[in-house]
DNA sequence: GACGGAATCGTTTTT
DNA sequence: CGATTCCGTC
């Protein structure tokens, strides 16, 4: 076969890695150094020199996105269709094992997977069931605790021969979420995984199968993967043993979450004889840019290690600009983007990246004061708003009667007089009987001691749901989506509702019944997998929606730096570079998080292909309160070659921005100042010093203004004039 | 069960 | 400061 297309693009290391000859491969690929393109050439490379099909390749990512990009990007390069490839994300494919296996993974054929929001609800309700005080067990900490432990493989059984009280009791309440979840038939999104692991490691056939059919595993962002993905691509590689993974230790920026960076180091003593391969050339920034980033993350401390270069331009210096406020800092930013955008660059080429959700609205304000198109990214996905959560409640307990909170979640929902009161009766038959609140329901019509006050309305509703199964058994998805949503009133309650809300809540209705559409022509029937209501709701779950924009619209890009990761950018603004905000308070006294928090600046600098801002104020409403941080120590951790201090306008027109000559020097003493001497400020204006605080660089400053009134500023910043 | 006022609380979130 | 949630009242 000629491999000529599959390496004539590739550079020397890149061709190293997708040719490696080992078994087990791992490649330490920086950023803009092509990863995606690394791993779907070599999935064209053994294609082509080994004697394996298609369906002997398993590729895994953490995203859909990256999913799909690499399915698209196979098929282009091969020039043909992926047949049965598994390509998919982690949960993905462990779904689909759970699926094809249900019986010997002991779940029932209609299960249901719980979102984080499903799962905390279940959460909730447990603990009122066994009467836990909330406010001392927080069910977002317990629910925190369970997906610990699910990460790291281990079962509330195994937790129980502790004496500590704390533990103790966190693991009988993992045991009792366990219970509920196997009887209500469902599954959360750790759970996915670690079943499909035990369901390997328990039957031999199944195992047996999966090592043999999988000759290559291939694996995207590595750094992040938990104990239990781990030990899941060591199943299913097997085998064979040719496991070929990719990732960068220095974005490894979701530890918060499970994942273990040390499996790189795990790997390379798993795997002694493995190839190891460094991706350094860089395709995307600037030299001045990678310099800085290179230069930042070098202080963090147990890298693997590498060195970021580039053939291209050195580029412009990254530029810093220090605001006088956060309101200030946002005009700032909006008025580099109207020029940017003025000369001709698209809109959706330019993002501002911030470390959290919180700091999007100042910008929104300027951006929507200047008539800039933008989109913020994060929030409610499609499939999390309340309305299409409701509606697709209805779909699972059609599907699976014994979902308790799916029960719960349409039981009242439109209103139909069922009240606390008769759910309380409904819980507690329920407990007593031990099962699910539908099987209570039935049980509880049939007494004769039932006022008919509380018998009718449930009546109502079994007769309702049974109906619904009865009347859309058969139809075509979109046909029953549809159904349930008109006859049971979903939207007549939605329009009912008050409030710009209720319109677009509509609208949502009618978008989930054309995505419903969407996925009954698109799918191609594969009973294997179940019957299409559940893979709909299956999809809705694990593909909730991306929240990217449509490439054609226009946007200017607003998010967080840990949504960033994977995207570039021709123009970046890194915003509130401030200590306390970048890095967060609560990293500033733990060197570990610190460490990430400077992995995350450096994922954030690296999204910039040529221009780069990075942005703090000098002073900063917090919960409508003033602050007055000192720069990001980030900033001090760049080389200052690399960066050049800006200020908002003047200089000539060609040159606007960058006509201040570099001044940041932080480590210049800043001038000695006594209590009560007058001083002048550039903006401030004059004013008497009232306190100071700090030493050296830190040393703050307390002002009061003839005209702006009483100021605390950072000395080393305020360039103070005596009077 | 709808509404309003008080209380609470405040990183990051691939699935 | 602001969003969200909770609780009490009508």
């Amino acid at each position: 076969m000629d491999v000529t297309n599959i390496l004539a693009p590739l550079n020397e290391a890149q061709m190293d890695a997708v040719t490696a000859s080992t078994r087990a491969a791992l490649v330490l690929a920086g950023a803009g150094s092509g990863k995606t393109r690394v791993l779907v050439h070599r999935i064209a490379w053994v294609l082509s020199t080994e004697p394996i099909e298609p369906g002997n390749i398993l590729a895994v990512t953490f995203t859909n996105k990256a999913a799909n990009e690499m399915r698209w990007r196979i098929q282009r390069l091969l020039d043909a269709p992926l047949n049965d490839m598994w390509v998919g994300t982690f949960h993905g494919l462990a779904h689909q094992l759970l699926r094809r296996h249900y019986k010997e993974a002991e779940l029932p054929k209609s299960f249901q997977i719980l979102d984080s929001d499903d799962q905390l609800r279940v959460i909730k309700r447990l603990l009122r069931s066994l009467e836990v005080d909330e406010t001392k067990w927080p069910p977002k900490q317990i629910q925190w605790f369970i997906n610990s432990q699910k990460e790291e493989g281990l079962r509330a059984e195994s937790l129980h021969e502790t004496r500590d009280p704390f533990a103790k009791q966190m693991a009988s309440i993992y045991m009792a979420y366990q219970l509920i979840c196997e009887r209500s038939g469902v599954v959360d999104f750790a759970e996915l995984l670690l079943r499909s692991l035990e369901l390997m490691r328990k039957n031999k056939q199944l195992r047996d199968h999966y090592i043999n059919r999988f000759k290559h595993v291939l694996v995207d962002e590595f750094q992040d993967t938990n104990r239990v993905q781990y030990a899941w691509l060591r199943l299913l590689s097997e085998d064979s043993e040719n496991l070929f993974v990719v990732g960068d230790d220095d974005q490894s920026i979701y530890s918060w979450r499970g994942a273990r960076v040390e499996n790189l180091t795990k790997f390379q003593k798993d795997y002694p004889s493995h190839t190891f391969v460094r991706l350094e050339q860089n395709y995307r920034s600037t030299a001045h840019i990678l310099a800085a980033a290179n230069e930042l993350i070098s202080r963090n401390t147990n890298r693997l290690g590498k060195n970021l270069w580039t053939h291209g331009n050195q580029g412009e210096p990254i530029a810093l600009y220090r605001a006088f406020n956060e309101q200030d800092e946002a005009y700032f930013v909006a008025d580099r983007i109207r020029e940017w955008s003025a000369k001709g660059h698209n809109r959706k080429d330019i993002a501002i990246l911030y470390r959290s959700n919180a700091q999007s609205r100042q910008f929104e304000e300027k951006l929507i004061g200047m008539g800039i198109p933008y989109r913020v990214y994060g929030g409610l996905r499609f499939f999390e708003r309340a309305e299409i959560k409701d509606a697709l409640a209805y779909l699972r307990i059609v599907s699976n009667r014994d979902d308790d909170g799916s029960f719960e979640r349409v039981i009242n929902t439109p209103t139909r007089g069922i009240g606390p009161k008769t759910l309380d009766i409904l819980r507690t038959t329920a407990r007593q009987g031990d099962c699910s609140l539908w099987q209570a329901a039935r049980q509880l019509i049939l007494k004769s001691d039932i006022p008919n006050r509380i018998r009718a309305p449930i009546a109502n509703f079994i007769e309702l749901i049974d109906q619904l199964d009865k009347t859309t058994d058969g139809n075509g998805l979109s046909e029953q989506t549809s159904k349930i949503i008109e006859s049971v009133k979903l939207r007549d309650f939605y329009q009912r509702e008050s409030g710009p809300q209720s319109e677009q809540r509509l609208e949502n209705l009618d978008e989930l019944i054309s995505a419903a559409r969407q996925f009954e022509s698109e799918s191609n029937q594969n009973e294997e997998l179940g019957d299409l209501t559940n893979q709909f709701l299956a999809h809705a779950v694990l593909e909730s929606g991306d929240n990217q924009a449509e490439l054609s619209e226009d946007y200017v890009q607003l998010m967080t730096l840990h949504a960033a990761k994977g995207l570039e950018f021709g123009l970046v603004f890194l915003v509130g570079m401030e200590e306390g905000l970048f890095p967060s308070q609560q990293s500033i006294d733990d060197s570990n998080k610190l460490e990430e928090e400077r992995r995350l600046c450096y994922v954030g600098i690296t999204r910039a292909k040529k221009t780069l801002f990075l942005t703090y104020a000098e002073t900063r409403r917090i919960y409508g309160k003033e602050n007055y941080p000192s720069p990001s120590r980030f900033i001090r951790e760049l080389p200052e070659k690399n960066l050049i201090e800006v200020r908002a306008r003047g200089g000539s027109v060609n040159n606007n921005v960058f006509s201040e000559p570099p001044l940041s020097n932080y480590s210049t003493a800043p001038h000695h100042f006594n209590l009560g001497q007058s001083v002048h400020h550039q903006k401030f204006g004059n004013g008497i010093i009232l306190k100071c605080e700090g030493e050296g660089n830190q040393s703050r400053v307390q002002i009061s203004f003839n005209e702006a009134g009483i100021k605390w500023l950072m000395l080393a910043y305020a360039n103070l004039r005596p009077l």
